[in-house]
DNA sequence: CTTCACCTTGACCATACGGTCAGGAAACGA
DNA sequence: TCGTTTCCTGACCGTATGGTCAAGGTGAAG
């Protein structure tokens, strides 16, 4: 937004340096506890507890629980739709629906929480983002199928119906997060290595692309 | 269980058929509730409301907000270890996968609020049911592991990574439960209808055999 | 009818929660 | 140094929640 785009790295003690970390801090923790103990289980103090700040402080900066709720959602539907970007400028299907694949494969690994507190969001009717739902999402899927059925229509892959299609690519990249510690519980109480992600994410791409005649 | 598999039609206010009911009632309002509010939003008041008891009443059959909730978690468990038996004598993975899918995926339709009970619960960590997920589930998992290594071993299937191939069955089917609303949404807000919901199983049936290299 | 086990429930309690506020501290610009 | 804006926070408040309890209702057995 400002036009100076400074580094701002020597004193750091700046105020809008302070707003900005503090923010930073309340949402991250708000995240997590949110993500943890859901939307009705979270409780202001233990975000502020884990954002090392007294409660009253949360609210000076975010006016309510749900503001600051409506922010986190947000903040991981954003980076969803970065990801998506991966789907576009793709000659086909392979490079694709490839590199989308390992994009939400990174997010589940990189934010769970975030992934997590969507999923609770929706799980419960969509409360605060029904409009995103609506507009955002509604258009950004469409797009896609449509991007979907020119590939079909090219015969770089088999006629699936593009919406499954795309709901198989969410449920099945988001359970790596929403459904981690299942996944951790049942992979001897560890969470997955480096290499059993990699193996995760090939797994994933190898089974979808073939299972659309892409490969 | 009983022997005396009665109708139990005409004087349905015995002693045995009043506990039985109130509980059912309960604990259909409860899997409502809990799913459409998440254990820490649900309240008692409202589990009672909706199961046209008072509240003083819950507490008469269920202890604590915890042991209704436990009740519940299991009861979902249950229900999808049932369907699990769909994976057990078939000759191979057309039939044993497919009976799977169309198993989970009818069991997202008759019974979304339980799936999103168990996914809210998985989410946050389990606290209730990490047990099961260490031994009932382990168990299970695995056999169906080594039941898919012997299909690929026949040379029925692609040699994909069993374990993986289960999650994405497991994702797979349960989104439709679990992000029913986003799925509503993005059908222009209705709900799937008969045919519709064929075309899902189709679909997710279509790709998933396909991407195992079984058709 | 009496008994007794089981069921029902309004009223109540302690606690914990989201949110407020007033007063003070710290960070600027002039 | 002074004035002003921003930031900080302990103490507080109204409310809602999970859970309790005592008193009373109900139906079947004897």
């Amino acid at each position: 937004m400002s036009g100076d785009a400074q580094i701002s790295r020597l004193k750091p003690g700046r105020r809008t340096d302070i707003r900005r970390e503090n923010e930073r801090a309340i949402l991250e923790a708000a995240e997590k506890v949110f993500a943890e103990a859901g939307f009705g289980g979270a409780t202001m103090q233990l975000i502020a507890d884990m954002a090392g700040l007294p409660k009253a402080n949360l609210h000076y900066y975010f006016a309510t629980k749900e503001d600051l709720y409506r922010r986190v959602v947000q903040q991981i539907f954003e980076i969803w739709l970065d990801a998506a970007s991966s789907f576009d400028n793709a000659p086909g299907p392979v490079e694709g629906i490839g590199a989308y694949i390992d994009a939400k494969m990174d997010i589940s690994r990189t934010h769970p929480h975030g992934s997590k507190v969507w999923a609770s969001e929706v799980m419960h009717g969509a409360p605060v983002i029904q409009d995103y739902l609506e507009t955002t999402l509604r258009d950004w899927t469409n797009g896609r199928i449509a991007v979907i059925q020119r590939w079909i229509d090219e015969g770089k892959m088999q006629p699936v119906n593009p919406r499954h299609l795309l709901y198989m690519l969410w449920a099945t990249t988001q359970h790596y997060a929403d459904f981690g510690h299942q996944i951790q519980t049942l992979n001897g109480g560890a969470p997955l290595t480096d290499r059993q992600w990699r193996e995760a994410k090939a797994s994933v791409k190898d089974m979808v692309l073939r299972g659309i005649g892409a490969i």
